[in-house]
DNA sequence: GCACTATTACTCGGATAAACACTGTCCGAGTAAGACGGG
DNA sequence: CCCGTCTTACTCGGACAGTGTTTATCCGAGTAATAGTGC
């Protein structure tokens, strides 16, 4: 799996608290990574919709919905792309003993069990939201603490 | 996903049906695959222990135990290595505002989130074994494909 | 003092290289079967 | 006819290139705030 998906997600959390765009390379040093490949992956939740991008001077980027509205599947899905992870390449239609494309109408018995773990898994992500998120991290570290951040964000904490 | 999975899938719901050792170039040209690649994947099952290598002349591979007892997270397992698909870089420990240690006792809400849904996915791919794959290939197919394979695999039908 | 305009600096967005992992291939070590010869 | 030995051919196992995707980076297009100027 793609790491980014770990930068997006914790952007996504730190996010939440904010109402002023926050650019991407504020973003970038408050998690001390490489500010052009978060730009990167921020592209991409742009792409998917989850994040407006506000240009020009003090722009960036902010939530376009309620954090309770954003699920971690729709982060991972736009980081990672939404296609399955296991792809069936229907090698039972190949070789010697290939089975005929009539018997062939619904995916072979491994596909399937592959997808429907999948399907868990997905189920698993989009029960969590963003919002989720956000509050275990306040249980976690303290009440505050994301609006610790925030204000560092605000502020030009550098 | 390392797409070797499939492959090796296959194999162990074919070598079902055997009771003698089949080499992995049969097996390749059963589904019309790389024979040396598949040779790598049915080396990582070696190493997991789901199959045996005999070696020598009519050498080949068996599986070790009862198809009952190996499940598809086995293989999965075996091929695409044990460790986890999403790896926390404890991002939250970085940067200006990084997280005190000792309150890092616990994983983060994001790796929670996270492992808890490949734990779903381990439980539906360890829920399968093998032999619920094989009987599903006879009820899809019709009862005696299993038993046809193996004796093309037996014969020199080649 | 106010409105308009030009400048400026800052933002995102996509196009462009490097690194890693997956895919594919090869040849050598080891082994069991089979052929051969002797008793 | 049976046993032991030797050859032989076949097997797996790990080491070696090719390719695609992920990671990382850069510079250009666009925009909103800001400073300056005239009324």
């Amino acid at each position: 799996m793609s790491g980014g998906v770990e930068w997006a997600l914790h952007c996504c959390v730190v996010l939440t608290s904010v109402t002023e765009p926050v650019p991407a390379a504020r973003l970038a040093q408050l998690h001390a990574v490489s500010p052009s490949y978060l730009a990167k992956q921020l592209q991409a939740l742009s792409r998917a919709g989850l994040v407006r991008s506000v240009q020009g001077n003090a722009g960036g980027y902010v939530l376009t919905r309620s954090p309770e509205l954003i699920t971690v599947l729709d982060v991972v899905e736009a980081v990672d792309g939404p296609g399955p992870a296991f792809s069936c390449t229907e090698i039972r239609q190949r070789g010697p003993m290939a089975a005929p494309p009539q018997s062939c109408t619904v995916p072979c018995a491994i596909s399937r069990a592959m997808a429907g773990a999948e399907a868990t898994w997905r189920d698993a992500l989009r029960s969590v939201s963003v919002a989720d998120l956000a509050r275990d991290v306040e249980s976690d570290y303290g009440s505050g603490t994301l609006a610790g951040i925030s204000a560092w964000l605000g502020t030009g904490g550098r």
